[in-house]
DNA sequence: GGCATCAACACAGA
DNA sequence: CTCTGTGTTGATGC
């Protein structure tokens, strides 16, 4: 389940790694994960030419020339991994990317995920990515003015879900969001209209700071990088810590349900 | 709050009293409860001829040759009165119809009804009166097989909810609704998938039998037919009885809310 | 309390 | 615990 700090640090990495690299072929293993039919697929990538790979929240743009993009969301417990020139992929594999000089990357995923393939021109239209709200990684884009506008908008939810909602701000998923809350010392049920002018902004800073740091540390210990890797976070304060105290007061973390999610608070913190 | 009975009461008996009548003119008071322009309306309906006035629901259907349809729907608090040659038009009229042989009937609504017309030939695509449900008074039409397909499609809800859908039943409000569910043992939040063979076949006749009863005694007491006659309808059974015993078990009849309406239940009969 | 519209929520499916 | 589509509920306005 890769948030935005594991995607990011993907990107980044196939970035460096793939860029100026020209695709011989790819391999499709799961043709449902695709938008395409298979065939039309390889078409649109084969003798393309790495520009450069970003990625919005959950999602990894990689920007081939001459005019084609490939879009991957990687659902739960989903990995890319980069492979070097005559090493074997990974048999469990929904698919990979072959390059001309004997590199290649791979991609996984449990449980759904998306593998896309559009035109550069047409990639507005392309409904999954093109509806995705903040980029808490741009500072020019998530301003504390334009979150606050996000909260006035959803004032009738409850404050998770409108910070989940990836029309809102793209990239959180429910792993960050528990520490991102507890943080904020807001409860995930608290309805966004009661958010006080203080907790909005000790909320727009928790999300920067958290998915900031996590993503310095190369995101979650239980995921892997582009290399296979784990990343170095490992410190949830309230997050999966059932049971245990809360770091501020000492009270014992409790697993409840909202809505269809389960969330780790403080009950005496998060209120 | 005219329900199914006041509104097939006051149909037929416009049927019998204006059947044949031509329309000299319309006289609207209040535009903003049509659903074209006044001037369009009152060109539809000049010089037209009724050909029979019908009910589904809580809307009238008044047919008119050549080839249109004025159709009312009375809101809450909603009446049609007649008028006699000479006599004057109550003041608080929304709009009359006046006939050229000096007749004329208005029609007054203390809060939103609706008074409009349509060519006979677009009737299907009037979208209020098109989506109607079942008409409990049509024995072809509402069968106990039909009746339980509905509550097959609409198992999720409440049973109250689908019971007063006019898009499933048509004819039924917050008045009647009272009675039926306590007629057939039923609580108004019953989820409907739960509801049992028996007892969807007693809804059924509590339905008809309700629906009916009330329309032979010409409606409510607090209504008024065409004439400004009250309707001889008066005792409920739990319907708005707060605090007064269930005549069943003597058990004091409380008022809940369920979701956005009032019921008035007996607590141990209705389960 | 009538009806339409929209937003929010729940659930199933991929 | 991802994302979409469907259906149901709730708030609002005429």
């Amino acid at each position: 389940m890769p948030e935005l700090p594991e995607v990011a640090n993907l990107a980044r990495q196939m970035d460096r790694e793939l860029r100026g690299r020209r695709v011989a072929e790819v391999d499709v293993v799961q043709p449902r994960c695709l938008n395409v039919p298979p065939e039309e697929f390889g078409r649109m990538l084969a003798h393309t030419q790495v520009n450069r790979v970003t990625s919005r929240g959950k999602w990894i743009f990689m920007d081939l020339e001459p005019g084609a993009t490939f879009l991957l969301n990687l659902g739960m417990g989903g990995e890319v991994l980069f492979h070097h020139k005559d090493e074997p992929l990974p048999g469990n594999r929904q698919s990979a990317v072959l390059f001309e000089d004997g590199g290649a990357f791979s991609q996984h995923f449990c449980w759904f995920g998306y593998v896309h393939a559009v035109k550069t021109v047409e990639l507005a239209s392309h409904t999954m990515t093109a509806a995705l709200g903040l980029d808490p990684l741009d500072d020019g884009e998530f301003t504390l003015n334009a979150f606050e506008k996000v909260l006035v908008e959803k004032k009738r939810s409850a404050i998770k879900t409108v910070l989940m909602d990836q029309k809102n701000i793209a990239g959180i998923g429910n792993v960050y969001i528990q520490d991102i809350l507890f943080a904020a010392g807001l409860h995930p049920l608290r309805k966004t209209a009661d958010v006080t002018a203080s907790e909005r902004r000790a909320l727009y800073a928790a999300i920067c700071s958290q998915l900031r740091h996590a993503l310095e540390l190369g995101g979650l210990a239980y995921e892997k990088d582009l290399y296979g890797q784990p990343g170095r976070f490992t410190e949830f304060l309230v997050g999966y810590r059932e049971g245990k105290p809360c770091p501020t007061c000492g009270a014992l973390v409790q697993k409840i349900r909202t809505g269809s999610t389960a969330s780790f608070i403080c009950p005496t913190c998060q209120t």
